[in-house]
DNA sequence: GTGTTTTTAAGAATATTATTCGTTTTTAAA
DNA sequence: TTTAAAAACGAATAATATTCTTAAAAACAC
């Protein structure tokens, strides 16, 4: 075997990038759009995804006709040692928590979450964040306004 | 007309927590799990694409499968002026910018930017960062782990 | 309450797409 | 070259999407 593993050849990245712009595209309309028989395309797309390279589809919903309209960044800092995910665990559990990223510098974490409004993110941090253990310190963050929110990768 | 504008019945929110999980999941599979006519659900889909409370699919696909591994959130702070998105619009408009968040206490914005490594930071930093003008100050924090990473709204 | 309008769902028919699988072509290594 | 493996093709079939007509339900006015 080559280096199947990693490398992705450019109908692949075609293929990657049709998807990431549409996810519900469909099969023919890829392999129009790439010159190729619709079974040949399906077997990629199926390869990708058994090779974990496609991790699933989304549907990108309207906040505020969910009612989710409060964006926020939590720094938190955590007793928890090094390697220990035990907090980040926690925080990744409550559904209103979107990120958990540990962070390089404060050994903190950065937590992004989304809420109904602030009365919503005090009962979250009263309600959730202060039963997890280790937790030191909060700082939390609001985001006035978002002018770009994607999980879209440049493929290149 | 009554309040069809902002309100979402149980059946929408239903096809939402579906779609959201699984984009490409079909439009059968829904009605058999909501046990509903496969038009029924496909005209609910539709609406909600119009009402533009589904704004998109998209796939969700592995950073290190396509080389950008370094994840950073970049602090920014601008002269704009209130209300004036310029160097906000020129985050956006960077590949490599998956999120620009305007954010409240500084005056500064949340730029989260996935980039293959440090050295391609860099190289973002000084070729696309520095052509915008008004900015005054930026610090970076760069990511060393993400425990969770997902856009998807908890629906209630 | 009744009649009316509007919205929503259903059902059947058709168009489109997904999927399978045997065959051919391409690729890459020996 | 020769050969083995991978990838693509193409045709047949299954499944799904989509359209449109009709029926039911909900909302509204009176």
């Amino acid at each position: 075997m080559v280096q199947t593993d990693t490398v992705l050849n450019d109908v692949d990245k075609a293929i990657l990038r049709l998807m990431q712009d549409d996810a519900r595209i469909t099969n023919v309309a890829i392999s129009k759009k790439l010159k190729m028989a619709p079974s040949a395309v399906l077997e990629r797309v199926r390869k990708l995804e058994e090779r974990g390279i496609i991790r699933g589809y989304t549907a990108n919903l309207d906040p505020a006709a969910l009612n989710k309209e409060l964006l926020a960044f939590i720094f938190i800092k955590s007793a928890d040692g090094f390697g220990c995910d035990t907090s980040a665990k926690a925080f990744a559990a409550i559904p209103e928590v979107q990120e958990v990223h540990n962070i390089a510098g404060d050994d903190c974490y950065l937590v992004k979450v989304r809420v109904a409004n602030t009365q919503a993110l005090m009962e979250l941090r009263r309600k959730r964040f202060s039963k997890i253990a280790n937790i030191l310190s909060m700082r939390t963050t609001i985001v006035m306004e978002t002018v770009k929110e994607t999980q879209t990768i440049s493929i290149t």
